[in-house]
DNA sequence: GCCGTTTTCGGCCCGACTGTTTTCAGTCG
């Protein structure tokens, strides 16, 4: 297996799951093979760069890894391989490897197969694999059979066209109509979503549901009868399987009403934070699984989830939380954070227009007027009424200020008639622009433009690829003009597409902590920004957030609740979070009136 | 190989499903 200094997560895990599959060939103690197994894991749900991680010495933040481990990661980022590895790996046949990661093969079975079949080089080796099983060749193999070699071809096939994972707002909406149409059969008497859709983790695989019956074939026909499925793979008793006209695949798993606690919670997951609570069980001699906790041999059953938490001797975790980053401690001490609702958010102080000025960046399909409207239709008391700036090769400096002027006077006669048509009802109009940060840091707008507004959004657009220290300078540098306020989507990633660009996120948020500065979740589902786990961080490090949808149409104000799902999942309650406040107090938070 | 206010030694999550090797190994979530 290549390898080199500058591996990603990605890389490090395949070389990780490589490693595990090789001792367990061996029969090492399965204690190292599940080892390697959970580092690679943690690496996979790491949202940092390992190498990263290492350069700041600090592998010892990812769970599972140990000093051994951390040694040879070590090793592996100064010498571009890891000694022992190659030893490890050279034993046996490369080709192995590169079949471990297709479903339902391990590394049993990728080792027999390749042996069997003499393929040992690792280039072209699920080609030929294919190829043997089409000529029938493994079904001859001692161990399997034709149904194995058609799961085979199956798996392949499957591993081929993966793709990426559906972005939240997809699988919720897949979810929801699922949930529309199951709700028409009586027998259905509760249904929820499952993993990672329930936890709203910024993408998923699946979409899995539970549905909580009396009568499971009344709801797995009912299920198999849905008129958005392409295909049936499988329907049994109490579970089923479809494809989804989108391609995705949808399970469902029925329960009885009295038992449906125990199933909702096994599989809502994490994994992790399910290991941890049998963990915690088994100290209390209780073993938990799907159907209920088993003391002594007799299982207690469920019917929710608070109930099963409550046996446990703690507080119900929101599905948001179950990532064992410590929220079963908070459970059993009854600690749990009091989590923001959508309901709580009062104001979108993000979102573009399609104001006529040459913008530098794509502008918004909508008027201020109508943004203005649909922010009152959500029942919001503030809006921010933002645009790119105009473009810096169109206009000169004198052009700019202009343009900001006659851009602001819109807005004030807006202010105007809006409260002329619409006097039972106030909303505040607040005067904001999404300033690009240039790469020395400087604003794209002059002074003379900036205060003009009532707040400033900045962001970085361009040359996203420069050392972490520059950036992080730039960023810096950006922030520090009293009339920017927020920084927006901050790490500037694209879920599926590119990785965020690398900064000192500590220093950044000290420094938006000593001077008042919020920190953006951008809620546009591609974004997402800032991620999970650095909400986290931020609100250990006690810095303010602002959710904002950064709408480009009204329809993508309605975006607000993915924001609110990724600040959940960093902990973040009410008081976290700037547009969560009344205009009294957000009007003297955000418009200072600071002198330029 | 990791990990720890009951332990720095001695533990390490649980069950379903599948196919094939009639009693269980391998894989998965």
């Amino acid at each position: 297996m290549h390898t080199h200094k500058n591996m990603n997560n990605e890389e490090v895990v395949k070389l990780f799951r490589a490693i595990s599959g090789a001792y367990e060939i061996e029969d090492e103690s399965v204690f190292r093979i599940r080892a390697y197994e959970n580092a690679a894991d943690s690496i996979e749900h790491a949202n940092r760069e390992v190498k990263d991680l290492w350069e700041e010495g600090r592998l010892g933040d990812l769970p599972g890894v140990g000093p051994n481990i951390a040694g040879h990661i070590d090793e592996l980022f100064r010498k571009g391989k890891v000694d022992h590895f190659q030893t490890v790996l050279a034993r046996l046949p490369e080709a192995m490897f590169e079949l471990i990661g297709i479903p339902g093969i391990g590394p049993k079975t990728a080792y027999k197969l390749v042996k069997k079949l003499g393929i040992s080089k690792a280039h072209g080796a699920i080609r030929r694999i294919k190829e043997a099983a089409r000529l029938g060749r493994i079904q001859k193999i001692e161990g399997f059979g034709k149904e194995s070699e058609s799961e085979i071809l199956k798996g392949i096939e499957e591993y081929q066209r993966r793709e990426n994972r559906m972005l939240l707002p997809q699988a919720t909406q897949i979810a929801e109509e699922l949930q529309t149409y199951m709700e028409r059969e009586k027998a259905v008497e509760k249904i929820d979503t499952l993993g990672s859709l329930r936890r709203r983790t910024s993408t998923v695989g699946d979409v899995d549901v539970a549905v909580a019956t009396k009568d499971p074939s009344k709801v797995i026909s009912h299920f198999t009868r849905f008129p958005h499925a392409k295909d049936i793979l499988a329907s049994g008793e109490n579970t089923a399987r479809l494809v989804h006209r989108s391609g995705r695949q949808i399970d469902v798993k029925t329960e009885k009403p009295d038992r449906y606690g125990a199933l909702l919670q096994h599989f809502t997951g994490s994994k992790s934070h399910n290991i941890h609570l049998r963990e915690i069980a088994l100290e209390q001699n209780l073993s938990l699984s799907e159907h209920g906790i088993r003391k002594k041999g007799k299982i207690a059953a469920f019917a929710s989830e608070a109930e099963f938490y409550k046996a446990l001797g703690m507080q119900w975790i929101p599905p948001e939380l179950r990532e064992d980053q410590g929220e079963i401690e908070a459970a059993l001490e009854a600690k749990l954070p009091e989590l923001i609702k959508k309901e709580e958010i009062r104001g979108d102080l993000h979102l573009h227009t399609d104001y006529p000025w040459r913008s530098a960046h794509d502008t918004g399909a909508n008027t201020m007027r109508e943004m203005v409207e649909k922010a009152m239709e959500l029942g919001y008391e503030y809006v921010g009424i933002g645009d790119h700036n105009p473009s810096l090769t169109e206009y000169n400096r004198k052009e700019i200020i202009i343009e900001i002027k006659k851009r602001s006077e819109e807005i004030d006669k807006l202010k105007y008639s809006i409260e002329i048509t619409h006097e039972n009802r106030t909303i505040h109009i607040l005067n904001t622009l999404e300033i690009d940060i240039r790469t020395d840091g400087s604003l794209a707008i002059p002074d003379e433009g900036l205060v003009m507004l009532d707040y400033a959004v900045a962001s970085v657009h361009s040359s996203m690829r420069i050392p972490k220290a520059k950036m992080t300078e730039r960023i810096l540098k950006g922030l520090s003009h009293p009339k920017v306020k927020i920084l927006g989507h901050p790490t500037g990633r694209l879920l599926n597409q590119r990785e965020g660009y690398e900064a000192d996120w500590d220093k950044i948020f000290s420094f938006a902590k000593e001077n008042g500065k919020f920190i953006e979740i951008n809620a546009w589902p591609t974004r997402l920004d800032l991620p999970d786990t650095l909400v986290r961080q931020a609100i250990r490090m006690g810095v303010q957030l602002v959710i904002d949808t950064d709408a480009h149409a009204i329809e993508h104000m309605d975006l607000m609740r993915y924001g609110v799902d990724v600040a959940r999942r960093g902990w973040a309650e009410a008081r976290h979070i700037l547009n969560t406040r009344p205009y009294s107090e957000l009007e003297k938070i955000l418009l200072t009136k600071t002198q330029v």
